[in-house]
DNA sequence: TGTACATCAGTGAACGCGCGTTCACTGATGTAC
DNA sequence: TGTACATCAGTGAACGCGCGTTCACTGATGTAC
């Protein structure tokens, strides 16, 4: 299984050349795919979709399906991806000095501002949002998800180290607060997509009011409270 | 896909009268047909692995690896299995009044030091730990361990609720502390699988230095060093 | 503006593969008397 | 201890399914002159 080259084009790129009429076409057709599957996913559930039925709602044959996306997987999360790259860049401008806990809050209420533009211009944010809950509820889909959650807290563990000047393999740190930032997030995901407010406002508070949890829950006794 | 009717039979009980001969014949075959599953995973791997390759290994038809485990999948994690619901015993019997953390650390090590004897009940221990660095080097493997372990959290998230006598679906304090600790466990088994030692020592050693630099990784900022 | 050629998106049909299921059956173990 | 019957582990063969691949091909877009 091949990774397909199907480059996830945000908008923001120093104006970049209108591209050709063959270029245009192909984007269309990714789009049309993208919005078809997530659709039917939603509608349908992810294990009750099939490729064919993707590619018959974007009238396409099933062979083009897989020219765009390397397996119905790779469909289902990308525009994760582009959420995930837009998380990774704003870490990555975040001003020196930044305490990395500080870094990596302010970075997701930075990249959440201007996700919801970017993915719009793929899909409606609403259907993404949906399709998030059906990420939830699908063992295969939560499962593949958590992986690729695994492989992306490595990738901003390093980001971190660095931007600290240290060692990733000789201190535990980065990927330590990496890995409690995550956990939160997932808790707090896993919370949302049960709940009835599907809004991103209703994620961005629970993950806030969840990571301001983690020092209380830390603590020695709960007798406190 | 049902769940096969394949329980943990640990030892320990309070002495369970001698099973009788079709009985023991349906372990020794489970026995068999799991260590050959294990032995060809961790040979050729997991996906190099077919369901007749086991079957065939263990002598026996396709149709009878499908009498006792449901799946694939299923036979891969049958003795994780084992080894969570002792983790979970240990956890329920930590004394009230502990605090949170301290009980997940304890119920941790008290759990790791019987956890051996247990295993090698059904199979090799060496075994079991060479097929945990499969697990973490496998996609699918690993995706499915994390959907696990986060389904696991939750059922401990409930436990640490019901001994502080709080609500966990009002309080985020015990998915939260779960979700660090659990966080922290999966950093070290990714390490862990990556060194060279692939004792259960280094894996414990490893987690416990990790957990102690949750406070520090947390802190404000790194300098002090 | 027009012609000739190159590129490459999309096609249709067929296939390989392994998982997990279904069927009707055999023979060993367990139990009742 | 022996007989008759019930239970149930294991069989063999065939199947359905969907993912992802392979093939040789068509026709639209792009480019050079």
């Amino acid at each position: 299984m091949k990774t397909a080259d199907t480059a996830v084009t945000a908008g923001g790129g120093p104006a970049a050349p209108r591209p050709g009429l063959r270029e245009r076409k192909k984007r269309r057709t990714r789009d049309t795919l993208l919005r078809s599957a997530l659709e039917l996913f939603t509608e349908q559930g992810y294990e009750g979709t099939t490729v064919d039925d993707i590619a018959e709602a974007a009238e396409v044959s099933q062979r083009t399906f897989f020219r765009y996306f390397a397996s119905k997987e790779e469909a289902a999360f990308f525009v994760s991806r582009l959420a995930e790259s837009h998380f990774v860049d704003a870490v990555r401008r975040r001003p020196p000095g930044e305490a990395p806990l500080d870094v990596l809050r302010r970075s997701l209420t930075e990249s959440w501002d201007t996700i919801g533009e970017a993915i719009e211009q793929l899909v409606p944010l609403e259907l993404h949002m949906r399709f998030y809950r059906v990420i939830e509820s699908t063992p295969a889909l939560l499962a593949a998800h958590l992986r690729r959650a695994t492989e992306l807290e490595e990738q901003i563990a390093r980001v971190i180290a660095e931007r600290e000047g240290i060692d990733v393999d000789a201190d535990p740190r980065p990927r330590v607060v990496v890995a409690v930032f995550g956990a939160v997030m997932r808790v707090t995901e896993r919370i949302w997509s049960a709940g009835d407010d599907v809004s991103l406002t209703a994620l961005r508070d629970l993950h806030a009011a969840y990571l301001d949890q983690v020092e209380p829950a830390l603590a020695g006794s709960w007798r406190t409270d």
